[in-house]
DNA sequence: CTGAAAGCGCTTACAG
DNA sequence: CTGAAAGCGCTTACAG
């Protein structure tokens, strides 16, 4: 490895003409001298040595990416099509204003921390929040600045990109509505534990409601993740005496399950049983029928998140910054009129 | 931040003391000062600063993840499912390991090397291996111990986890002939410029030849990736007066690709035509019908690279080290007899 | 068992 | 325009 005294003994000046030319103070080398070092600098292929910046600067340019670790799946989250699809963007997006990106899955606050420490990292994103008490905390806690995705409390000072869940609810709802459904079941995780679950079933019931109709509490499936839970609550479905026309998922994988059940147990997709999904991702175009389900920018997403820490970057002081991402709703073939 | 010497002042012990108290040095620290020194470490929750170890030790436990950007998508590698599992997985491991994981996308040898150089990193991993010739070139001058993923090179000193790729082509090739088909198909990218797909196109005429039959070229569908290409493909083949009975393809999205193509043409999978597909991905369990695929161990795979990889930390003299992992063929619905 | 000194590679004031 | 000095937080020999 090169170091600015080797090229500094190389070009016979000091260690600190060779810092000026490198950080372009101009005004404090000499047209002459910053050439002959440049020379040097490119012939060795010099690049600096992060560790000793981030020693004297208290900062790092690494942003870390935070991955809650779900019991209920033992792999990384990663797993999930929309986090690999949000971890590449992020990774792009922020290798452009020359940040580096540390993955980090973690089961506690304090692990977070302990990172944030060591490395004395520039900037946190927190994907995929699971449990809303370890979210709080680590918004109350984190020692770098924290952009939330896909989360957000008013009560508690924070940065958060989310999307308009109710408003995805809502259209999905409608849209089976206005398709002549009535009889509409909801599928997603507990509703309880996750604010955007939540937002969702609020979104559900605004539209039934505009209808004049409520839930019916036998059509709305709760504690089922991802496609395992779909097949489930698919197979309650197709042995039900009285079975909803549509349901709407929380997430694509769970309609996707929900499908392949109902169509193993001989129910025809969509003409027995209309399905929207949520998230538009990679298997919602892959499936037939393909789904109709709720997009959401992820790229949009990323970009929110990148543009908040920058800010947060400059000053810390900051906070209360909240980008509300629009969904809209995908037409495919997983709904069909009554 | 606490540093050492706030933590031995308040002590009364020299940083000297403290150091050897957090790196178990216990036969040069008393047991009374140590269990002192400790009360005041864990009292502050002290975090070392890794700048200031990584700028005495010349490394920095950090693992870089290399994923080539292909500029046929656009966006980033980790949106193929298959890049997600692994990172998720390799991310899992090394922390077990007391390492941590940088992502790095690239489109330059030079881009790495700087990487590599500017964080002293202690180790990488090359993900989806595109071009053979940047491969080369990156195992060639790397500056940290490098494990390629599915790529091998018999005439270059490297270290690699790689499948049976040519026993995968074989394994598919051979399930069609045994349920009766003469007339397969082959799918997935340009096979020169990639060893992988090349093995598995041997495979596939292995198995062919024990039948005494050979590849029909109108049948080897080649520079097609991913689902697109595989919706073109199916298009074709849906278009063809002669057409295949089955078709094997390099990867599960093609397969998903061929047969949401060929469904819409009003084919019936597997009855008119069956597919295989390759990784046993995520999707192959979401499509109807079930994909009948080749299934690689991620988990064991991404063990072996973290294996080769502490081997080559420790001796960076170290080469040559190759893993094949076996490959089973996953019987699921897309496959019919004849 | 304990400590003072030197130094890793760089940047930040401060002098000239 | 250029440089000598100090120091970021830690570890590694070396003394006592």
């Amino acid at each position: 490895m090169v170091t600015l005294k080797e090229i500094a003994a190389e070009a016979g000046v000091s260690v600190m003409t060779v810092s000026n030319v490198i950080h372009h103070n101009m005004t404090r080398v000499s047209p002459e001298t910053a050439e002959r070092v440049r020379a040097i600098i490119d012939k060795y292929h010099y690049v600096p040595n992060m560790a000793a910046r981030s020693l004297i600067s208290k900062a790092s340019r690494i942003v870390a990416l935070l991955l809650p670790l779900w019991h209920a799946t033992a792999d990384s989250l990663l797993l999930d099509p929309y986090v690999g699809q949000m971890v590449g963007m992020l990774e792009t997006l922020l290798r452009e204003k020359n940040y580096y990106v540390m993955i980090c899955s973690f089961e506690t606050v304090e692990q977070v921390l302990s990172i944030q420490r060591t490395w004395q990292i520039d900037g946190s994103v927190l994907i995929m929040p699971h449990k809303d008490s370890i979210t709080r905390e680590l918004v109350k806690r984190s020692v770098s600045p924290l952009v939330v995705i896909d989360r957000w409390f008013d009560d508690l000072p924070m940065n958060s990109v989310t999307v308009d869940d109710r408003k995805g609810g809502y259209l999905s709802a409608r849209h089976l509505l206005e398709k002549g459904h009535r009889a509409i079941g909801f599928v997603g995780p507990t509703i309880k534990t996750s604010s955007v679950i939540h937002d969702r079933y609020l979104g559900y019931e605004d539209a039934l409601r505009e209808f004049g109709l409520t839930p019916n509490p036998k059509w709305v499936f709760n504690k089922r993740f991802h496609q395992e839970g779909g097949e489930q609550t698919g197979q309650e479905i197709a042995a039900m005496r009285r079975r909803p026309t549509a349901v709407i998922a929380t997430e694509d994988m769970i309609a996707c399950g929900v499908i392949r059940a109902c169509t193993e147990k001989g129910m025809s997709v969509p003409q027995e049983l209309s399905v929207i999904g949520f998230d538009d991702s990679l298997p919602s175009r892959l499936i037939s029928p393909a789904l109709t389900t709720i997009a959401q920018d992820v790229r949009g997403k990323a970009a929110g998140v990148v543009e908040i820490l920058m800010e947060l970057i400059k000053d810390p002081e900051l906070t209360g910054r909240h980008i509300q991402m629009d969904v809209s709703l995908v037409e495919r073939k997983s709904v069909a009129s009554v």
